[in-house]
DNA sequence: AAGACGAAAGTGGTTGA
DNA sequence: TCAACAACTTTCGTCTT
């Protein structure tokens, strides 16, 4: 999609410090700038023994998110072994060798293969989407927990490790939808299969999951707008008013962002098109309609003032 | 002419027999 | 497994500014 990567005002230091988190936050765009660093990190993944030792010699994604001592180790052995065997594939009996790399694959060295791949897509989608490396290291714990239940066995590592981060981010409060996450995983995951995934995550793993607020949205969606704190917190209230007339309950909470915030800055005097906040939002025009309407017709807005 | 409006038909997902 | 259902989208014709 066009928007995603890039956030022109973090140039123009339009950043504020985010009150609970202690993260700095891009006014514009509301996303965090501090804890994350760019990281261009290795966009491959090896399936040859050759394919990876060539490429590891230019700096492999393994031990840079490494998140605890255990992990450092395991990994280590990994490495011996993938090159070991490579040595012995070539000079001596293939099917041996094939036999003996299983063997140690199977029993020792599957998982950390498996989360070091993990962790190196991890760390990059942490990175383009800007968000604080707290939210990194709790994805990598509650993956590893996932993997060591057997969980992610049979199903596409991207998957699983984007439902995960989804999970933290909902637990987190962190306005991301499902759709954006998706858009920053490799190919190999799409947004059906990782919302399967996540289901099924949920059940699995006993993860009380709370339902989006609308309200986390308005700050995201107002500093893409370049909409006042004014607005945007008349947008908040709004959107109290309407929780409890049950009128968002069971809506997309970025629809129903969406139409406060065009509501909002229509009552300050700061309008934007229809069309404007269908896009910042990712939702139609006709969502925002629908949204209003029953807004419109169901607030006081005198009450809001 | 652009923006706002809403009807109608279609999509993908959930739910419950 | 199927049908009903709700939310949302796409498309499009019609008002309003």
């Amino acid at each position: 999609m066009e928007e995603k990567p890039k956030c022109p005002s973090c140039e123009s230091k339009k950043t504020e410090k985010d009150h609970e988190k202690g993260e700095v936050v891009c006014k514009k765009c509301g996303l965090v700038l501090t804890d994350t660093v760019i990281d261009e990190g290795p966009e491959w993944r090896a399936f040859t023994s050759e394919e990876r030792e060539k490429k590891q010699r230019t700096g492999s994604a393994l031990n840079h998110s490494r998140i605890d001592k255990n992990l450092s180790t395991e990994i280590d052995q990994f490495n011996r072994d993938a090159r070991g065997t490579k040595l012995k594939m070539e000079t001596r009996n293939r099917i041996g060798g094939l036999r003996r790399w299983h063997k140690k694959l199977i029993y020792t060295d599957s998982k950390a293969r498996n989360l070091s791949v993990a962790l190196g897509q991890l760390k990059r989608m942490i990175s383009s989407l800007r968000l604080p490396r707290s939210v990194q290291e709790e994805t990598a714990k509650l993956y590893r927990e996932v993997l060591d239940k057997g969980l992610v066995k049979g199903r596409v590592i991207e998957e699983v490790l984007v439902a995960t981060l989804y999970i933290v981010c909902r637990k987190r409060g962190i306005p991301r939808t499902l759709k954006e996450l998706s858009e920053y995983a490799g190919s190999g995951a799409s947004e059906k299969a990782i919302g399967r995934t996540y289901r099924m995550l949920k059940e699995e793993m006993n993860i009380d999951v709370p339902l989006p607020d609308p309200v986390e949205f308005v700050p995201k969606y107002g500093a893409k707008l370049d909409l006042s704190g004014t607005v945007q917190e008349r947008a908040k209230r709004i959107l109290e008013k309407a929780r409890e007339q049950k009128l968002i309950s069971g809506k997309g909470p970025t629809g129903a962002a969406a139409a406060a915030l065009y509501l909002s800055a229509k009552i300050e005097g700061e309008k934007k098109t229809q069309k404007e906040v269908s896009e910042a939002a990712n939702v139609t025009e006709v969502t925002i309609r629908n949204r209003y309407r029953e807004l419109k017709e169901n607030i006081d807005l005198d009450e809001i003032e």
